[in-house]
DNA sequence: CTAGTTCTTGACAAAAATACTCGGAAAATA
DNA sequence: TATTTTCCGAGTATTTTTGTCAAGAACTAG
């Protein structure tokens, strides 16, 4: 999975907005100013978040944006997507078939594919609500022990 | 965490070595054709690997390279943290305090954080064994909810 | 011993990705 | 109209990734 500075900020903004949610509009300049962020990057990624219609954003004096949704609806995973490419079962060409190795012999595969796949689990059950609630440590789970 | 072709090759060259654990030693060269990575790059990979001590290398005709324990004993995890460094749970300065935010207001620390722990659990239950077994596929298990 | 093989090491370079910046346009308010 | 703020596309600088290269050291077969 890809994790950058952006997926980061992203996660770090929305967090601010689930916190100012009784405001109506909050402005760029004011998030990236509490969360140190260069605001006129924040603002691609605020754009993007939009689009995608996590966020609604209104123009001119008063304006700023604000969650679409409630807290508890807006899962981290989802934000990542957004903002980070679609997280890509890396490893391996995504064509079926022949991967890096010769002769279909790509026993990795698997490895990376499954690892996607567990952290767009994990990501995709936390939600906004629980970042601002604390609600996240200690949710780890190991991964299930293969039976021989 | 960060995930770049170095951690593939990696774990794709070791893969390698845990099939064909019969031969003495594997030459970089034999390696490097069948998974098809460029050799002198894998050089730099298993030379890490070397220190660290999970490989064993040979100098001279028949030389080569070899595992150094049983490919169950060989995680993931481990050969990931060599190669690349150390996954760290970025998001958040590592020092205690304040982080990016101000007056402490750092809601996404224990995020990073334990999505870091998360992935380590992961790839630190799976060995070089399970991949050449192919038993890595839905071992995934989401994590644990909380509890309201 | 000698020649050939192979790892060892460090410095360097191209390419790609990341992390921004900038200038202006559009909308909303007053 | 003037100001504020989001919208939007393009461009740029920095860093990271992904290698290459050349010289050297160790080892083995013959």
């Amino acid at each position: 999975m890809k994790l950058t500075t952006k997926g980061r900020y992203a996660v770090l903004a929305l967090t601010d907005l689930a916190l100012e949610r009784d405001e109506d509009f909050v402005k760029i300049s004011h998030i990236a100013m509490r969360q140190n962020i260069s605001s006129t990057y924040l603002e691609q990624i605020l754009l993007k978040l939009k689009r995608a219609g996590l966020v609604v954003g209104v123009r001119g004096p008063n304006g700023g944006y604000k969650l679409a949704s409630e807290p508890e609806k807006i899962m981290i995973a989802d934000i990542i997507n957004i903002v980070e490419g679609k997280m890509e079962a890396k490893g391996c060409v995504s064509k079926s078939g022949s991967c890096t190795g010769v002769s279909g012999r790509c026993m990795t595969h698997d490895l990376w594919d499954e690892l996607s796949r567990h952290i767009e689990l994990f990501l995709g059950q936390i939600s906004l609500r629980d970042i601002i609630k604390g609600n996240v440590l200690g949710r780890s789970s190991p991964p299930r022990a293969y039976d021989y």
